[in-house]
RNA sequence: CGGGGUAUGGCGCAGUCCGGCUAGCGCGCCUGCUUUGGGAGCAGGAGGUCGGGAGUUCAAAUCUCCCUACCCCGACCA
């Protein structure tokens, strides 16, 4: 293959709009070009990317046992209509209407298509476990797409659907998609993690989530030493200090704090330590009891935590934080002036606030606060639970050291689903005793256009991208100095080219006419993990220079053994 | 959706406040000559509805109004 005949498409300087390292590089090598927000044309040399990593994906799902299909991306608004999602999906669901005002959809999932199929087809738990994926266009119309593809609205993705007899089956099924998503991020060459996660609102008790850590990543991940603990941060348990609370040495007193409305102001102003304030977050309550507030108490240093939060009994789920209005009319005072000293609704305190002594909070008056608040002096000890976020360094739950938090690119997500879907839209197969029993699914996804970019974002530097060979675009460029003006150099240039090609490497020739140093910028910018410079130079001693393009010492190959240097650092599988 | 911004050849920008004459600059592109081991030099050239619409004015990239698109900050997700 020839640069000449190619559209390479490299960029000299940066894009304006591009913030990340992965979306300002897949726009100046010419991966992507942006049609609307979050919709991308992908070029030449990024489709040879994509399909690298769909390559290993397949292979990886076919060895697990999975089949593939290719379902609709328009789906008929009939099929959420019947699993309740048409309502509940909300505005993200792109939807729509054919010539004969039908309603339709651009599926951003699956689960309603491929549950409606396998319903029609399968008939006997004889023919579970059943295992059907595809890769294939989504669209989730994101309030707000950004960084390139990395959250893009129109995006590629793998996604498969198990079906099992009972609970066991599942397990098993699921277990399978566990290893075989090791397997693949392990073959393209990612460092990432598999984190336990929320099921949410789909209702499974298992979740995992892969991560391919990143620091540009959105999501914060929790990490003990030795990486056996790994959780979403959301998931992350805050058990109660172990060290006991210190015994009371101030005595209580309330102050004037005219408007200190703030953590921050309590701290600066009254040169408290941030780890003895208290913040005070009023939200609904449960329904049924006696207020319609409660309180929620976490150390000022701290963040309340919604899904945690969420799970009490006598909080109201979903969340909702309580108006300024609700508050005084139940409180006497406003944000920023609260406390549980004489706090006329019920509250509940984070662990580590109940470990606190001589602390500073609202005093539930208006620009006054109490400080040397001790628990079962002033007040009565609270009743706790696990409310916040962790933060860096709190202990892992499983006993192994110190939590760190990293940052994380969500690349693929498993679920448990259940029966919801086989429920919802009866599918059923006959069990052993010829009864009608509720398929057991699980789901699975990776998004193949952001495993591109997370690649990128873990795998770059300041000349450009550094691919993982597994899914380089080409395994080695030739780069010939002088191919327009020196017979040699062109001769050897195309011999290797050629001997490379027939071995079975994507091998990518610049025979474009220009200086060394604009085709180096480029090969570098574009990430081919191998160059072959052939020059005058190098030929007069019957050797071609070999480089790699993540550093390293460049070595001389003779031109008749080319193919062994660059089969040491191939990802393999040509084209 | 709320808040903040931007829109001028393919890309990056200046010009807009304070209206004025053939709308500039760098990169890229085309032609020629010279050059050729890390984004060459010289000469010539192509390429622009100044996001769209309406208005004010002798005159609008520039002022006014309306609209649209895109980007950034917040809640969701592969």
């Amino acid at each position: 293959m020839r640069t000449s005949q190619r559209l390479l498409a490299t960029l000299k300087e940066d894009p304006a709009d591009a913030e990340v390292a992965s979306h300002r590089l897949m726009l100046r090598a010419g991966l992507i070009r942006q049609v609307a927000a979050g919709i991308y044309d992908w070029l030449p040399t990024g489709m040879r990317v994509l399909r690298k990593v769909e390559a290993i994906i397949r292979e990886e799902m076919n060895r697990a046992g999975a089949q593939e299909v290719l379902l609709p991306a328009v789906q008929p608004a009939e099929l959420w209509r019947e699993s309740g999602r048409w309502e509940e999906y909300g505005p993200e669901l792109l939807r729509f209407r054919d010539r004969h005002r039908r309603d339709f959809c651009l599926g951003p999932t699956h689960e309603e298509v491929i549950t409606t199929l396998v319903k029609n087809e399968l008939r006997s738990y004889r023919q579970l476990p059943a295992n059907f994926y595809q890769i294939q266009t989504k669209f989730r119309d994101e309030i707000r797409p950004r960084f390139g593809v990395m959250r893009g609205r129109e995006f590629i993705m793998k996604d498969a659907y198990s079906f099992g007899i009972n609970r066991d089956a599942l397990q098993r099924d699921y277990e399978s998609m566990r290893r075989a998503y090791c397997a693949i991020f392990d073959r393209i060459g990612l460092h990432y993690r598999a984190v336990a996660a929320d099921s949410g609102s789909i209702g499974g008790d298992t979740s995992h989530e892969f991560h391919v850590l990143a620091e540009s990543g959105e999501d914060a991940i929790a990490l003990s030493a030795n990486g056996k603990y790994a959780t979403n941060l959301e998931m992350a348990e805050a058990p109660p200090p172990e060290t006991p609370r210190p015994k009371p040495s101030e005595e209580m007193r309330l102050a004037e704090t005219p408007g200190v409305k703030t953590i921050r102001a309590l701290v600066d102003g009254f040169s408290m330590p941030v780890e003895k304030t208290i913040k005070t977050l009023v939200v609904a309550a449960a329904p049924g009891g006696e207020h319609s507030l409660v309180a929620l108490l976490v150390r000022g240093d701290h963040e309340l935590n919604a899904v945690k939060a969420e799970k009490l009994a006598q909080v109201a789920s979903p969340l909702r934080m309580a108006k300024e209005e609700e508050i005084r009319a139940a409180i006497g005072a406003g944000p920023g002036s609260l406390g549980p000293v004489n706090l006329p609704i019920p509250f509940v305190a984070d662990h580590s606030v109940a470990a606190m002594a001589d602390f500073g909070a609202g005093a539930n008056i208006e620009d006054k606060h109490y400080f040397g608040i001790n628990w079962e002096r002033d007040l009565p000890a609270p009743e706790c639970a696990d409310l916040r976020n962790i933060v860096d360094g709190d202990p892992s739950p499983d006993g192994d050291g110190a939590l760190r938090i990293v940052r994380g690119i969500e690349v693929g997500h498993i679920f448990q689903l259940g029966t919801k879907y086989s429920e919802a839209l009866g599918a059923t197969v006959l069990d052993e005793d010829g009864k009608p029993a509720l398929m057991e699914m699980g789901c699975y996804g990776i998004g193949v256009t952001r495993v591109v970019a997370a690649a990128i974002e873990q795998h770059h530097d300041e000349r450009g991208i550094i691919w993982p060979p597994a899914i380089a675009p080409y395994d080695v460029a030739i780069v010939p100095i002088g191919f327009h003006r020196d017979e040699k150099v062109r001769e050897a240039a195309i011999a290797a080219h050629d001997r490379l090609r027939a071995a079975g490497f994507d091998a990518l020739l610049d025979d474009r006419d220009e200086r060394p140093g604009v085709m180096f910028a480029d090969m570098d910018l574009i990430g081919i993990p191998q160059r072959l410079v052939i020059g005058e130079r190098g030929l007069k001693r019957g050797a071609l220079e070999h480089h790699l393009r993540a550093g390293g010492e460049m070595r001389e190959v003779a031109p008749e053994s080319v193919c062994e240097a660059v089969a040491k650092h191939a990802g393999g599988g040509g084209d």
